[in-house]
DNA sequence: ATGCCCCAGGTACTGGGA
């Protein structure tokens, strides 16, 4: 089986390049982000032809997220428990919900599509957002595997941090001044390595940026971040074979400023086209 | 080469992105 995450900046605007790709690269499971739509205006006939059914999450023309799947999706959970909210002025619950998680269970895989706050700025209440929201979503996540160790839990999609210095290569990004690059933003990604579930994909392509600013040539000259990620719990891990990130999806007519990020799993008793080897 | 910001709403401009 072969899943990823795409961050799509709008799927009106892409959904010709993202449901060629998927076909291209065959791939089951897209979790996106961004989709910029409600459910109504999704463009649903494209994927339903191609043979994907879909569970979208979207309120406003601000974030969203979907999946496509080519296999039934139940459970299907609009947030996580204990989500916060965001409000102008204001803390604390009860606060308006964004369309920024969407969980749905596929072939006993718990998969989460993820767009984490951006933060704007050191010192913005978005930020303060951010990180209260990363941390409720480790909690999520280490409820969820304290109730069944065994869960194969994946978190992804566009994270909004890029971990280590060499995720960093976008020179507007400034150590000590910027989001994305600051202390508690890495310090609230490394702690999902605490509940021990961690990043599938560098092990298997440790190089690699996944977001190339618009602006500036960012892309042709290669400064951009690494911030989109799938992170696994240990069952979920085990079953990981292969990743890659498809970096020429930034090419070409009308791109999205992410590209998606692919990880391939090995089911029980899923036929994987190889030769059986007696 | 991959090439100098894009998307949505709404129809001039603003808000958001990272």
């Amino acid at each position: 089986m072969r899943i990823a995450t795409w961050n799509v900046n709008s799927i009106r605007a892409r959904v010709g390049r993202v449901v060629d790709w998927m076909v291209r690269e065959d791939i089951d499971v897209l979790a996106m982000q961004e989709i910029k739509c409600k459910p109504e205006q999704f463009p649903a006939q494209a994927f339903e032809d191609a043979g994907y059914e879909l569970a979208i999450h979207g309120i406003s023309q601000w974030n969203g997220v979907a999946f496509a799947s080519r296999h039934e999706m139940t459970d299907v959970e609009t947030g996580f428990p204990g989500m916060p909210g965001f409000l102008k002025g204001q803390e604390g619950p009860g606060l308006p919900l964004e369309a920024r998680a969407l969980g749905v269970t596929v072939e006993d895989l718990r998969l989460w599509s993820l767009y984490v706050p951006n933060g704007r700025a050191l010192g913005d209440p978005h930020l303060a957002y951010k990180l209260d929201w990363l941390e409720r979503l480790r909690a999520h996540a280490h409820d969820e595997l304290a109730r069944d160790p065994q869960l194969a839990l994946a978190l992804m999609g566009d994270w909004n941090v890029a971990p280590f210095d060499t995720d960093m290569g976008d020179p507007s990004f400034v150590p000590g001044q910027s989001t994305h690059i600051s202390e508690p933003e890495r310090a609230a990604f490394h702690a999902f390595e605490a509940e021990g579930i961690l990043d599938v994909v560098r092990p298997l392509a440790p190089e690699g940026f996944t977001f190339w600013d618009y602006k500036q040539l960012r892309f042709p000259r290669n400064e951009g971040l690494r911030i989109d990620f799938v992170l696994g719990s240990p069952a979920f891990a085990d079953l990981v074979t292969a990743a890659s990130i498809h970096r020429n999806e930034r090419k070409g007519d009308a791109p999205s400023d992410h590209v998606p990020v692919v990880v391939e799993l090995a089911l029980e008793g899923e036929d994987d086209d190889r030769p059986m080897i007696f």
